[in-house]
Parts: structure tokens; sequence; C-alpha cells
DNA sequence: CCGACTTTGTGCACGCGTTCACAAGCGCGT
DNA sequence: ACGCGCTTGTGAACGCGTGCACAAAGTCGG
């Protein structure tokens, strides 16, 4: 089924079988903890350090490192530069990817521009967009092209990732598109509900539903305090 | 233990008991689906018909929705100018929350004009960045302030929120700030993990992770596909 | 070389969330 | 008035994720 035992004998302790998406989700923290303690010049990490400096529970975080294989050494902790190594190719980060962008307002420049998102193995390949009036401008050494360029970008640079940041209305046709240009992932920031064939990958950003998930807990810290007082 | 029985006899069929986290974030997605379908004229829609537009299993929307009480008809579904006052109640979203946003750097931007991020119940009341470069410069209709009038602004305007989008370096700091100044929920979209005292509420979204989820899956799918050319 | 200490890796139990499947309930047509 | 068909609300089962607690395994000092 998989490749896991083409040779007789495991050369190597990373594990074959599927990782939990909650662990996939928790990867990436990880990776960005270990950069900043690389930096640090730390050779060597316990998962009690590394859960802390990455918000998590230690026992998860040992649990998640093992769905990659045993590559810490008990009484001494985890090699920084072999979990970074590790995690990374867990991700695909050693290979490159080419991303490109769709829709270059506000928060489309702002992605663009966003630290990690154009590094460590991604790279936004194009940027996009429908108004002509933005075509030609330059952001962050990238020019803007049409989005009927969009065949032609992902045929020349063998683009598999999309980022859709359009408004709510056209994103349904971006995604079309992109879809029937070859994209297998797409990353959607419009706030709608985007429709997709199986084989296509899709995960959606939603900067506002957090907000209101904050005015939940307001709403119930304040509906709490007032029972307190009325009582 | 809670205020569930103060009157002998519930006058609403609301419910009292605390709604799952997991409902909790899906109840945005649902107001939003009928605000679309109330701005199209539909009075009443079925789970199956508000399901599919929120993207989401019929069945979940109705276990989701029954934590609210009993809103909808037997046979006929669910009247939508009820439920989005009772999802509005729920979330809070009938009271006016005053947000403050610290960084207005592309994504600070990005926030302070996403449309739904300063509607319904939410509104944004001061912008605020470090850089005094930046303060005087108007967006939305909003000047930038210094982040020096933090606890003026929270006084001034009963700021119960912040939103930090300032690099991960200064994201604590101002975080510690936000705290001091009395604000009691914080969504961070810093790369950085921040620690809060036990009151507060502390929500992040980062952006880069979800890239490196979707590079996670397109290395998955090639090596599949790979696997399947090899064997 | 040995014993004590540290830290990993994991078996197990528990709780939450999801999904199925269906009884209860409501409107509508006849 | 009554039965038929549609839709809600929920009981029950299942699966996933989390956290505890500990054995296994390694290091370090004497």
């Amino acid at each position: 089924m998989d490749q896991g035992s083409a040779t007789h004998v495991a050369a190597r302790p990373r594990r074959t079988a599927s990782i939990p998406e909650a662990t996939v989700a928790r990867l990436p923290l990880y990776l960005r903890a270990l950069h900043v303690l690389a930096e640090g010049g730390r050779q060597t990490v316990s998962s009690e350090a590394l859960a802390t400096a990455a918000g998590v529970n230690s026992a998860k975080l040992r649990k998640d490192l093992s769905h990659l294989g045993s590559y810490g050494t008990r009484g001494v902790g985890y090699d920084v530069a072999t979990l970074v190594h590790e995690i990374s190719i867990e991700l695909g980060l050693t290979q490159h990817w080419a991303v490109v962008l769709v829709g270059v307002g506000n928060l489309g420049r702002a992605l663009a521009g966003y630290g990690g998102f154009a590094t460590r193995g991604l790279s936004i390949a194009a940027l996009l967009d429908a108004d002509p009036g933005r075509v030609g401008e330059r952001i962050g050494g990238l020019a803007v092209r049409h989005i009927d360029d969009l065949d032609e970008v992902v045929r020349a640079t063998a683009v598999s990732i999309g980022v859709i940041a359009t408004p709510a209305d056209a994103a349904q046709d971006v995604c079309d598109r992109l879809v029937a240009a070859g994209v297998t992932s797409i990353l959607n920031f419009a706030p709608a509900v985007l429709a997709v064939p199986g084989h296509v990958d899709l995960r959606k950003v939603d900067l506002s539903i957090e907000l209101q998930i904050l005015s939940f807990h307001e709403h119930r810290k304040a509906a709490r305090l007032a029972a307190e007082v009325g009582a």
C-alpha cells in the first residue's frame, strides 16, 4: 500500500503510518520554536522546554514527535538541528512549493509581505488580481499580474498551492479557475464557503470568526459577573 | 451553581447549560450563511439547506442549534430572522464591543478594513502603533494613535478586546500592556506564543501555519503519486 | 563499573465531538 | 378531521485526541 517496506530492513526509524491531523497542525508550531532555539545557539532541548516554548503540554509534544520516529535521547532530550530537519521533511518543507496569491487588496498585500509566508520551502510565484488598476504594481519585489494570466503562471512555475485573498463574492470563481489550472491545494481567506473537487485540499482562515468567538467569551464573562453581583 | 433556575418556570426555551466550544466556533459560520439567506429574501430554511450553505453536516448543525434551544419547526425548518437573532444573542453580538487594534502594518491595515471585522456588534475603537511615523495616519476613517495612549483609549471607550497585529518580537510586550490596561480578551495574529493571566482569554490566528499544513498534504500527495508510479 | 538521576516513549483511561438513525412533532392536502 | 410526508431534536455508538503515569533507556558522577 505504501512504500514503507521497499527494503526488508528499515534503515531509519521514521514511521510510515499516517500522522494524526491534530499533530500535523502543531508541527509548524514546534518548528518555529525550534528555529528560535537554534538561533539562540541551543544544541539540545527537553520535551518540557520545547513544549513551553511552543505553548503546549509536554506529554502531547512527546506523543506528537513519536509519530515521526524516535529522535530523542532519554536523559538528554532532542537534538535541535535533527528535529528541525525531521519536521521539515515531514511537512514537505525540504522541497520547494510555489504559491500563487490571488487578490492584492489589503489582506493580499499583508500576506505577500508576511514573514514566514515566503520562507522555508514556500515561495510566492506570482501575485494576481482582477483589477487592471492594480496590475503592474510591485509588491515585495513581485509585479502584480492579471488573473487571466493564471494558466500561464501555473504552467510556467509549477504552482501547486493557491491562496485566495479576494472579496467573498469573487472567491468561488477564483477557486474554480485555480482548480481548472491544476492547483491541488487552496488556502481561502475570503469569508465564503467554497466547493472543490475531491482531489483538491481546501483550508480556510476566517479572520472575523475568531473575533466573534472572543465576543462570546466576553459576553459570558459579563453575564457571570452580573449574576454574581445580582445574587 | 449557575442561575438556570432563578425562576421556577422557564419563560424561554433557551438553554442555560454551557455551549460546547466546537459549537461556538461554528455559530459565526451559521450567522454569516443566515445573513446571506436573509438578504436573498429567504424566510425559512431547513437544516439541510443551511448546513450546505455553511459547509457543514446537517446533523451537526441541528445538534449545534439544539444547544441554543428549540427554535425550529418540524416539517418546516428554521425561521431565518429568529435564528439570526438567537445566535446573535448567544455570541453577545446584540451588545456593543469595542476593539483596540495594535500594530498598523500591512496586516493591521487589512484587519482594519476587513468587512465583518467592524460590523455586527464589534467596532474598532482605536488603532495604535509604536512607530511615530505612522501616528496620525488615517485608516478607514480612524486616526492612528501612539501605543502609549493605550490606557487612555481603554478608559475612554471601555475596550474589552484587543487585537495584536505587530511583529512577533513586540507581541508579548503589547500583550502585557493590554492586560495591564484592563483588556480581558486578546486575539493574536503575531507568530509568537503569548503568556497571559488566567482571567484573560487568548486566541491566536497564525497565517503561515495553514500554509505549512497544505505543504504537508501536497507532500503526501506527491509521495503517494511517486509510490504508485514506482510500484 | 555501578548506582542514581533524568528524560523519552507509550499503554491506558477518559472525555469530547461527530455521525447515524429514528421517534416525535408539525403542516398541508384532501 | 385525518392521515401523509417532511423536518427537527436527540439517544446511542463510535472514533479521535488528550493527559496521566510509568517502564525503558540513556547519561553522569563517584
